[in-house]
DNA sequence: GTTAGCACTCTCATCATTAGAGTGCTAACT
DNA sequence: AGTTAGCACTCTAATGATGAGAGTGCTAAC
């Protein structure tokens, strides 16, 4: 009776008695969950004591992981079965039990090799950021580029393509460039019909360039009156393709590794991931990552339920924040089961992440031609 | 025996005998393909006669699929199982037996009207066209960028970025846009260490302009010679920019939908998918494709086995080519299993394919803003 | 505090059995 | 000659019983 209201206090303030944890508790609770994430089986006390040099016997592990069930870190499928981590069994894992390494030297080095091979092009990086984060962790894994918080104006080019299209080629101030067709005929309309061949395209290029250096785009839009109606008709277009690379496109996020996830046994069946998937392609779900990964800095791990996203609560996010601050933020990481191997994912995160600091700051990569 | 020895006699020439099927055979095909397609389930004698209005009896249907067991285009996954179409079965489902409607009007419209709530970027239709295709046949699908299949220098742009990096922007002739970021210190090094700000390189971007307008990336390479120092230098990576157009970038092929396929119960579990993927993203695949593709013109379909690569015999392909052959070509199609609803497929690839044809030579999407 | 011992629970693999779906063949029918 | 009913036969898939094994929780002894 007293046993069992003891339990009860402790479910309702587990948060408080999980930091004082014993040190056979610590233990026992780090390797059920490293061999619940090698093998995805429940563990038992006996398999604990076999497989990992505890110094006890497997009665003793048993009451220790009644205890962390008590406390609410591990969980129990049924009465006969292993135990299992709970998000928050793997939250103080990844807080305080789990040993991370820096990756090896040899595998920092590869990396490195592997973008020394690639074009000195963003989206290559991006691509082959993703490429090793999948492959590296088993995961599936995210990327998106550098993008200034801010936009700001860089340079235009105004071009007639063949077909009397115009291309306006917009480079921001990050350096990123971005691209719109303007609408067959708007020229004319806005210049009440006077034709307009490469010539006038490149004075009116001109003028902008002159006019918008490092403006943002309602800083454009204020300037817009003052310019002639070619001009200002390009800018107010400017101001648009501004404002839009203000937030993430989707269509420029590089995953891989997808089928990684979906060969773990948890998501065997693919169901459960369409969710997921959603969540990730369609909705401004990363946009919202940015500020917070970047406010913590680092690596941010997020466990299960610990998601605010519905969808999200049976998986893990490991992320981290890109560029400078100031500048240029991405983001980039990985998506897997709850049951993820955090030591191995997490000084890979960070070490990408350091990486592309490097690549798009100072870009030291050398091309072998 | 006599039977016996016919059945093995239209064994040994399958391709002749399948044109002159009977009507009563024709109809059992078309209904076994269109049951399985929408089923997963092998079809039975008596199922097809209650699904089907076939005026006959389940042993004359019997007769007919035994009939055509022989012919090679059904199969039987075990004695007392049901029939299933062989690729073959398919093959001659999609060539003579399908009523293949073209796409309702509705739909059409439906698709048109998504395109224009769209910015008028390339890359936003182009994800535009892989999310309709997915969505509308429920497999997966896959768009490549509409690219000349010799890339022509266009216009060239040189900017100086905040942190002493340069970028090259690169517009094609066919209005597409590459950049490349120009290696620290490699424009010092090619002009003997002279100081070169962003009036040096506006000089040699209106070099590059007037001479290069319209040539192919060999043509830029003889012409280098004639140039200034920083000139030539910019060129030899322009030279490389073309080269690399010449051929499908995997970063810019857009995929959606592969939950569609991994959610079918012949991919159940991931693992048979993983090649298929591979193939579709790191290889020179679909980029094989494209002269095939356009020497055919209009929407080609490849079954199962008809794929040359081993990865692809599970799966089916329809595709079309978009874009003018002699500038710009792209595509775009599904990939599903076998069992995939052709007379649904088929219609909408082709339809996509004209409308991504109209969008890229003349853009008439209305901007409502 | 730790452990051996033990009763108990639950899963999972195995096996036999059975119902049912579907076939192929033959003989009768039109 | 083509079609059909009838029927024996085959194979799958579902069902249920059984037993081994894994794992637990508890208790009493160390």
């Amino acid at each position: 009776m007293v046993g069992e209201r003891m339990n009860r206090d402790e479910r309702n303030a587990p948060s408080r008695s999980v930091l004082d944890l014993t040190e056979r508790q610590r233990s026992v609770l780090r390797a059920v969950v490293e061999d619940y994430v090698l093998n995805a089986v429940p563990v038992g006390s006996q398999a604990l004591v076999d497989r990992y040099g505890l110094a006890v016997s497997s009665a003793t592990v048993r009451s220790a992981m009644a205890e962390l069930e008590a406390l609410g870190l591990l969980s129990h499928p049924h009465t006969s079965a292993g135990r299992v981590p709970s998000d928050l069994g793997y939250r103080i894992y990844v807080e305080s039990l789990m040993r991370e390494a820096a990756l090896d030297r040899a595998d920092q080095l590869m990396i490195r090799h592997q973008f020394s091979q690639v074009q000195l092009t963003s989206n290559e990086w991006l691509r082959l950021a993703a490429s090793i984060l999948a492959t590296s962790t088993r995961s599936a894994a995210v990327v998106t580029p550098a993008r200034a918080r801010r936009a700001r104006f860089g340079h235009v080019q105004l071009v007639e393509l063949a077909d009397q299209a115009r291309l306006a080629v917009l480079v921001l101030g990050d350096g990123n460039v971005v691209q719109r067709r303007l609408q067959r005929g708007s020229v004319e309309k806005a210049t009440a019909g006077e034709t307009t061949g490469q010539a006038e395209l490149d004075v009116a290029a001109a003028t902008l360039n002159a006019e918008l250096a490092g403006l943002s785009a309602p800083q454009v839009r204020r300037k817009l009156p003052k310019l002639t109606p070619l001009a200002a008709h390009v800018g107010e277009v400017l101001a648009q393709m501004l404002e839009e690379s203000d937030s993430i496109a989707v269509e420029e996020v590089f995953t891989d590794g997808i089928v990684n996830v979906l060969e773990q046994p948890e998501f065997a069946g693919g169901a459960k991931l369409r969710g997921v998937l959603e969540v990730l392609q369609r909705s401004d779900f990363l946009e919202q990552l940015v500020p917070v990964l970047s406010r913590r800095g680092g690596v941010t791990v997020i466990i299960g339920h610990e998601n605010v996203n519905d969808a999200m609560h049976e998986v893990s996010l490991v992320f981290a924040p890109y560029g400078t601050s100031d500048s240029a933020l991405g983001l980039l990481g990985v998506l897997g089961p709850t049951r993820m191997p955090y030591p191995r994912a997490i000084p890979t995160v960070r070490y990408l992440s350091t990486l592309m600091n490097e690549l798009i700051t100072n870009h030291p990569t050398e091309n072998h031609d």
